[in-house]
DNA sequence: CTGAAAGCGCTAACAC
DNA sequence: GTGTTAGCGCTTTCAG
């Protein structure tokens, strides 16, 4: 016999409450898993008890159990980005939808990071990851495919032997080049680099490809280390020394806070949008709507992406023979004030 | 003798490692725990063992088992809110620093969203949990508390048998406020609403502090539903029907999407800042120093806020005698340009 | 419809 | 230093 005391009374368990209510354990898992199995009187009874205990279900021994689990992990790429907080909020619903709870961890970019927490969503046993892959790490994702994890991949090219969920980038910089075409504009820019980056070297291709349809329209591109505010101020300034003619008439910048730094700068140096340059940005963060004049922009469907992923995931999860696939959610264009000018906005307070 | 199949035979298990290592499985646990206690020669041949087996360890069973647990769950509230990306940051730093890992739940501003992130986390084990309340649902709550888990509050008054973690709201309006009236400025307005929300009618009380301080200074308050630049467009147009000599000269905005707001609105009517009025804005977004001018702000602490958070909720963990506490993390004040005027901007590419 | 009992995979005593 | 074993709290057959 143990005459030691326990390591440690832990909480309420299933044995105490069956011991309140007077049933057997087994009868308290029933109630709680199979309502319909066990009669009202005792349920009511269980229930009674679980209030008064306050007993709270211990899912690592559930998952143990049982040998599944409810959560889903998101490895997030970047929290400080709207991107991925939409894909965050889709996925989310979709998991709602289907009783399961989603938890974020943020992998800020950062290679081990991501490996980190794929690792501890693997050792979690959790239902299935929903990953955006930052740059050049498989080693924790082929463990965790390795430790049999389901997982979907956001916003990636190709990833073999996974799912994958992305939109395309190329037909975003189409999507924006083209509205300045038929708003007239002939000589374009796309501001904003590295090119080498895909999504931006693909949205560079899409608007070639736009300018290309069109006899006369020109396309030039106006490079930058990276895509943010600053990075368009550069631009902006740059362009500012020009001689007016050679300033394009309508740009397609790079991600929306390109755009923002880029009419910071012009406007400064009385350049008008949309009438001396229509500007159209490619990825929509509040910074482009909440700009002094509205940007228009090509979203990225983050939230599409999210629930898309997610119900991915959750066939895989389910269903015993799956295939993978790749899912593309296109882009689309929202037209604002910095290509087609103001439109019904009040002037004065209403 | 069991013939009927195993359920499901999951994933390569210790017991599997032991096996392809010939050592038993105490060992291999022992291995993973406590390395010193085993000899090189079995630790190795435990190693290779798991990497040949691709073993993933399960951390149901081993906090099961061990009764504990290394994750904390942070429940925000709104993840499209820079403030609780930084408290993110700053948790996580913590966490890292201590072995653990931090995982993230988005009530989405539901206190139904918010309880149920509650309720799973405690079901989970979690070795902690941080949160940031939203209003009134302490249900979820209180079951944390019975069920044993230890929670710290993040930017919340005081919460009775919890820690806290909270900003000086009052202080921010205050030094906000104190940093116009050092530039000069007699005529103040604070715009944003509703003032029943304490951390606005807070900042609100902490600019009257200021300007009851000097003779002269008057305080107006300019009104809104909500703290959207669209709030701040309104008063904006509000403030700029108004016979100039009764246009304040100074303006505190109770957030920096406000300040935004108010800005795009009065530089369109030709207003210049700071010169006819010195804005600062509450509450530091991307947004305030993204726009056009630079906004000044009193920053939420929130990096510094997640930190202390976490270290809290770690000593609360560890020790067994912990008394609970309120910790304050004093607001800063950055000024930018939107005060004190343009300071060594470039106004061309260098 | 209910209860008893066999594990889920792991950790931590405790013997050896 | 290494192996053995008793649970951790729950789910789930499988008898009553």
């Amino acid at each position: 016999m143990s005459t030691s005391p326990p390591r440690r009374r832990a909480s309420v368990t299933m044995a105490d409450v069956a011991a309140a209510a007077g049933v057997a354990i087994g009868t308290v898992s029933n109630a709680l898993n199979h309502p319909e199995r066990v009669t009202e009187e005792l349920l009511a009874r269980v229930h009674r008890a679980i209030a008064e205990l306050g007993f709270v279900r211990n899912s690592a021994a559930r998952s143990l159990a049982a040998g599944n689990s409810s959560t889903v992990g998101f490895v997030l790429v970047d929290l400080a980005n709207s991107l991925f907080v939409d894909m965050a909020r889709g996925a989310e619903r979709a998991a709602q939808d289907a009783g399961m709870y989603l938890v974020l961890a943020n992998s800020d970019i950062s290679p081990d990071k991501q490996a980190t927490y794929l690792d501890h969503f693997s050792q979690e046993q959790v239902a299935g990851i929903l990953l955006t892959l930052v740059a050049g790490d498989r080693s924790g994702l082929d463990r965790a495919r390795t430790a049999g994890r389901r997982v979907v991949i956001l916003d990636a090219d190709r990833v073999d032997d996974f799912c994958v969920v992305g939109t395309d980038y190329e037909q975003a910089g189409y999507l924006a080049a083209q509205h300045l075409i038929s708003l007239g504009r002939t000589r374009l820019a796309f501001a904003g680099g590295p090119i080498w980056m895909s999504a931006i070297g693909d949205r560079l291709r899409g608007v070639e490809r736009a300018a290309a349809e069109t006899p006369g329209v020109t396309v030039t591109h106006l490079d930058s280390a990276e895509i943010q505010a600053e990075d368009g101020r550069q631009i902006g300034w740059r362009l500012a020394d020009l001689p007016r003619a050679e300033i394009p008439d309508g740009i397609v910048a790079a991600a929306d806070l390109v755009a923002l730094g880029l009419m910071q700068a012009l406007v400064d140096r009385d350049i008008r949008f949309p009438d001396d340059i229509a500007l159209i940005a490619c990825d929509d963060n509040k910074s482009a709507y909440d700009s002094l004049i509205p940007i228009s922009t090509v979203d990225l469907p983050g939230y599409q992406m999210g629930l898309s992923a997610m119900q991915l995931l959750l066939e895989e999860i389910q269903s015993e023979t799956h295939t993978h696939r790749r899912v593309i959610i296109e882009p689309r264009l929202t037209a604002r004030e910095s290509t087609i000018g103001r439109v019904a906005r009040g002037t004065s307070a209403d």
